[in-house]
DNA sequence: TATTGTTATACTCTATAACTATA
DNA sequence: TATAGTTATAGAGTATAACAATA
């Protein structure tokens, strides 16, 4: 048989009481969805997007990151890559260094004024990570944060 | 002065110890990507995308969405609603109906057949799910999920 | 005048294959 | 023979504007 349709009863968060919407796979994507529109809003008066950034912040950590490992640890295809430092590399952000240990490979590095370019960026994802969180106190973000980090990796 | 570089000490997550990858924003989207498209190959064989599921599911609420609503919850834009819903019709899983109450608006509900790939596509989604969070204990996904609701809504 | 669904279109993002230089 | 980076290109996804029907 078929059941009755509730037809349509207004009402803001109607759809967020449906069994999707206990879903870690719908609850990740649109929660990631709404975080980095966040911060690429953000981002966007600095010129930049939140691939731009994340490049930009690993060629920050001084592990001197070759393009294969930010293509495997971003999730995004080596031509991809490639786009993205060269944009980064246009702006005298990020340089490409000849890696000693193997001459196929490019180890990324910043510039100085890829530091601070990266300092600027950094304040403002950090405030649009706060507005995304806003309703997490300081203990449940940590809480979240460690869990992401487990489904991450 | 310029901090010497570490070059590349191999190891395999060298770039999970660095700032970023503590930083939810990030987390969100590698978890979310890790997690859709382990969804998605097992959605393949039944011929979807975690766009029809989400629709379809939806759809198998009787909560009788219409079409701006799915729009809005899903974060897609209307005219791709259009789209998805065009699929999965021509293939006999929903249907448009009236709104009663509002001619111009189209509520979705689900055919029986609808409701059959719903329950199989459920299952699909939810092996996806344990593989994904595989690292967790049940308790810490559930912690996860009621985190990531707080944030996503 | 504003909104829903629709269409067409352009734009961005992603995936694939082929090439080079190294290993 | 395999791998890192590169290039070109095609495919998928997304965003924008305009239109008809209805509010």
């Amino acid at each position: 048989m078929t059941a009755r349709i509730a037809p349509a009863e207004a009402g803001p968060g109607r759809l967020a009481q449906t069994g999707l919407a206990q879903e870690p796979v719908f609850l990740m994507a649109r929660a990631a969805s709404m975080g980095s529109s966040q911060a690429n809003r953000g981002l966007g008066d600095l010129g930049l997007k939140v691939r731009h950034y994340s490049v930009l912040a690993l060629a920050c950590s001084d592990e001197g990151p070759t393009q294969r490992e930010l293509s495997a640890f971003l999730v995004l295809d080596p031509s991809q890559i490639v786009a993205i430092i060269d944009e980064l590399e246009e702006r005298g952000a990020v340089q490409r260094q000849a890696d000693p240990r193997d001459r196929r490979s490019k180890i990324i590095v910043p510039t100085p004024e890829g530091r601070m370019l990266y300092a600027r960026a950094k304040e403002v994802v950090d405030a649009a990570t706060e507005r995304s969180l806003a309703a997490l106190s300081p203990a449940q973000r940590e809480e979240l944060t460690r869990l992401l980090r487990m489904a991450a990796f």
